[in-house]
DNA sequence: AGACGGGTTTGGACTAGTCCAGTAGAGGAT
DNA sequence: ATCCTCTACTGGACTAGTCCAAACCCGTCT
């Protein structure tokens, strides 16, 4: 009974899968509208956008905020264990970058980033918003938080570099002990916004604590990604 | 405007945040039926479970098939650098974990297995299905590969135990260099059946490959972790 | 006490629409 | 050629239901 009548979104996000897969749709591709595929598969839109969603989810294909479907592109390989940064790694995998910065200030530090910091409360910090792309499409929305000690005016430098490069180059400064922590969740407004996609779409945030060769606290990121769009690897020595 | 109207579903996400974060919804506890929130928030099924949906997606609530909705308990951490095992991890962090075998045979490897195992084709693995709880909340389907070469009979073990703890004290085998791979997807139908949650719901896919002391590939897991279970922490050394 | 049975309740799946708000492309004015 | 406006088309959001099957509770029969 279950397999001569599965549920129609099953049934949907088979067809949709095998025709990907065999590469019947290319990847990066448009699906045809919603309206169109429900009448493909003699179903309500409702229904047709249940199993997309469900296709969403498991990173098969991703949407653009009323532009329509596509189908996801191989995700990128992220490994913290290697020191790298964005521009380089997204290179390294034959792929190609671009960073746009869509805020740098000075302002209070929230609660959450004195704990991360070690900082005692009321203090400032200089927040930098990014997001990044991968072959042209939005993938990450981050936010650094700079110890501003340690960065008098780093906001005068062009800040779509690498800031490890910034770093390293203007302050001396080179990334010591590092503390990363991923969770799937989803996003919220302000990222959503940033990566143009709906608020709460599946995602991966990630925190990254940074520590310099000294062992000091010098920054931390709050890194989201579109949960198609990576994959960790970690590669752990004896 | 905006923020005078927001959209219902984004209404209705807040105001379940609110009580859940403010401790009116107890962590565990189950919500009113869907029939009821909807009347409660003067809206339909449809909108309603979508803002469901939308707090499934962050990780705040959780659903059991055709039980209700409840609130997600506390995310477990999960460190691959730390050489530790599922029960001694949960019960560190002040959890009860569980196991259960939900099989466990000789079978010929796929294609996909002999590729991590570096096994030639045709070649027969021991498969270990087994399912995991903490505090009684089914959160993780694993499918375990071992190399029958090393570890031959067993199946004949109890299979509730720790693996590392049976590689250790049955056949002097321990884990050395291991890669993790972890891709932010969704379940499909088997590892969802196994949990108890619809397929498609959104998850974390860990594969790891694990050699002994001598370097050699000795077995794999294929872990399907609920995604609002745990978040994955790492400590890079300098 | 324990097994069975039947009704109630719950979520799961789906239909058949409406109205709204951005996007993108065609065509005309400059 | 360039800019702009207008429009068709896209997804986004939502309403108002129906039917089904599994889970649960409770009472009865053994």
């Amino acid at each position: 009974m279950r397999d001569t009548a599965p549920r129609a979104v099953t049934a949907i996000c088979r067809a949709l899968e095998e025709q990907i897969e065999h590469g019947l749709l290319a990847s990066g591709s448009q699906l045809p509208a919603e309206r169109k595929l429900s009448e493909v598969f003699d179903t309500t839109r409702i229904t047709l956008r249940e199993a997309l969603s469900q296709l969403e989810a498991q990173g098969l294909i991703y949407r653009e905020e009323r532009r329509g479907w596509f189908v996801s592109p191989a995700r990128v390989a992220y490994n913290p264990l290697v020191r790298t940064h964005f521009h380089a790694m997204v290179a390294e995998q034959g792929r190609v970058p671009a960073t746009e910065v869509l805020s740098a200030r000075l302002m209070p530090a929230t609660a959450e980033i004195c704990q991360l910091l070690d900082f005692p409360g009321l203090s400032s910090v200089y927040q930098i918003r990014r997001a990044r792309r991968i072959d042209g499409r939005l993938v990450l929305y981050v936010e650094h938080y700079l110890n501003p000690a340690y960065f008098p005016g780093v906001l005068d430098f062009d800040l779509t570099r690498s800031l490890t490069d910034l770093y390293a180059s203007e302050y001396d400064i080179h990334y010591g002990r590092v503390r990363f922590d991923m969770v799937p969740t989803a996003l919220h407004t302000e990222a959503a916004g940033a990566l143009k996609v709906a608020a709460g779409s599946p995602a991966l945030r990630i925190v990254r604590v940074n520590r310099d060769q000294h062992g000091r606290l010098i920054d931390c990121d709050l890194e989201f990604w579109r949960h198609d769009a990576l994959h960790v690897s970690v590669e752990v020595p004896e």
